[in-house]
RNA sequence: GGCGACGUGGCCGAGUGGCUCAGGCAAGGGCCUGCAAAGCCCUGUACAUGGGUUCGAUUCCCAUCGUCGCCUCCA
């Protein structure tokens, strides 16, 4: 079963599902108001990789994601452009999953939009209002974050060390707070903003209360993994689970983060550093499946740094795999290996070992081919198991697909040619070959092409 | 100030108290090949620094130096 750290208690353990057999996961998604960058891409593929995975062992698995489609961001960019903000936040969910569809992300199961659950956000802060959890300032409507016994469990920090920390930052609407560390459930809207109507006036939800109404909305209480960036677990992931908390409700069981995405001097990529490499620009210049490669080659809780030498590494393992799969094409089929599976397994349980799976991938990869050098016939059980480990991965191989019959007929030339000991003629009709982006390879028996 | 992560061979990046030990990319040598390609085999005296614990530490403990993250925009 799988064993994955977990940030609520800060250690490994056993992801107990509620429910036998079905795996519960609310992924927090994109807020829609720009191109997706790196960091994005990474967060989508380590839970793209944990849902294939834990699909590839049989387990039904329910992965919600939503869109935040309601934000300051989006208002921002809607006033700075003139533009009606649907229009952003369309514009960008499309680019979003066109995206992730080249990433090779599977699509969430569900992908709740936060603008379709604002009916389902008032009655909660009511019922927190009710409950005195929440009050009503001039400018919105707070939760009280003193009256949640465990706040902090998730940074791993008391309430007063936050606020000593909080340093030069602005403290939002401290004015009218109980406490500085309340934060908004309900912010109030300006002339021209958009708005919903609200017993504590027009406006629109917070941040964090899109995500529990959603989350529990979808999943119900007690569901089994929440996910999102180490950046979501304060103030986000705190403030959802404070409200869930508040309300009484049982909340995730286990919490999952993954790591940043660094540049080249391991700073994070962040927005206000304005060093944000785009999501976009990676797949426009590269095979798309470097990128989950080179993320499946470090474990998903540390940094990665995303460089040149790094990507181009990742694009030649890539093309490696890719060579496997053309040369074992002829390989019949066979159960895969029941040693290299249990393995993997083993590997992907302990915390998403990814990089240890990664080694025994290529180790089994390394394998097959001497089996099939050796001609012994024990490669076909070793391919199957590479096959294997790639679906659960999620790495779709290219084996070189269909050949036209013009290059077939080239190819054919070639080998006549070679019979002939005409090589000057043969290597004239690889390199065309070649040069018509055809990968060339020259056995005992015969030439393949791919490309 | 609080909480946390990290410093591994040419580059990236796992991991471990002692065993031949990752893995990818790059490099050198060999086998195969008409030559290539693909593939296989071999090679590289790695674990920030200083102490300590230990029969033995890259791995545990302490300190130092350095890098980074979070502490109400952020995957």
């Amino acid at each position: 079963m799988m064993h994955l750290y977990d940030t609520a208690t800060r250690k490994v353990r056993e992801l107990q599902l509620r429910d036998p057999g079905t795996v519960s996961i609310y992924l927090c998604g994109p807020t829609v108001y720009g191109p997706p960058h790196l960091g994005h891409g990474r967060a989508t593929l380590v839970y793209d990789v944990l849902r294939r995975y834990l699909e590839w062992t049989g387990l039904h698995v329910r992965l919600v994601s939503n869109i935040t489609d309601i934000d300051d961001s989006i208002i921002n960019r809607a006033n700075r452009e003139h533009r009606p903000w649907r229009e952003i936040t369309q514009q960008c969910e499309a680019v979003w999953f066109e995206a992730m569809g080249k990433l090779g992300v599977e699509r969430p199961t569900d992908v709740p939009h936060a603008t379709e659950y604002v009916d389902q956000m008032v009655e909660m802060i009511g019922e927190l209002v009710q409950g005195d959890r929440a009050y009503s300032t001039d400018d919105g409507v707070y939760l009280s974050v003193e009256t949640v016994e465990d706040y902090g469990l998730l940074v791993n920090q008391d309430l007063e060390d936050m606020i000593e920390g909080g340093g030069d930052r602005e403290v939002v609407g401290a004015g009218s707070k109980r406490h500085p560390a309340d934060f908004v459930l309900w912010k109030l809207a300006k002339p021209g903003e958009p708005s919903w109507p609200s017993p504590w006036g027009d406006g629109r939800p917070g941040w964090h209360s899109e995500c529990v109404v959603m989350s529990l909305h979808l999943l119900g209480e007690g569901f089994d993994l929440h996910c999102g960036g180490m950046d979501l677990k304060f103030p986000h992931h705190e403030n959802e689970r404070a409200q869930a908390v508040a309300l009484g409700k049982r909340f995730a069981n286990h919490w999952m983060h993954n790591g940043f995405v660094v540049d080249a001097e391991g700073e994070k990529m962040s927005k206000s550093l304005g060093n944000v490499a785009n999501l976009l620009d990676i797949l426009a210049h590269y095979d798309p499946r470097a990128y989950r490669m080179l993320l499946l080659q470090s474990h998903y809780r540390g940094p990665v740094s995303v460089g040149q030498d790094n990507i181009d590494a990742s694009v030649k393992a890539v093309a490696g795999l890719d060579a496997f799969a053309a040369r074992m094409s002829g390989v019949g089929v066979a159960d895969a290996d029941a040693h290299v599976v249990q393995q993997f397994r083993e590997r992907m349980d302990d915390d998403l070992d990814t990089p240890g799976s990664t080694a025994l991938l290529f180790d089994t990869v390394r394998r097959a081919n001497a089996a099939l050098d050796a001609g012994t016939g024990e490669a076909a059980p070793l391919v199957a198991a590479v096959f294997e480990i790639c679906a659960a991965f999620g790495l779709v191989l290219n084996a070189g697909g269909d050949v036209p019959a013009e290059a077939a007929a080239r190819a054919e030339a070639l080998d006549a040619a070679r019979a002939a000991k005409d090589f000057a003629q043969a290597d004239a009709l690889r390199a065309g070959l070649q040069s018509d982006g055809w990968t060339v390879e020259t056995t005992k028996s015969g030439t393949t092409l791919r490309r």
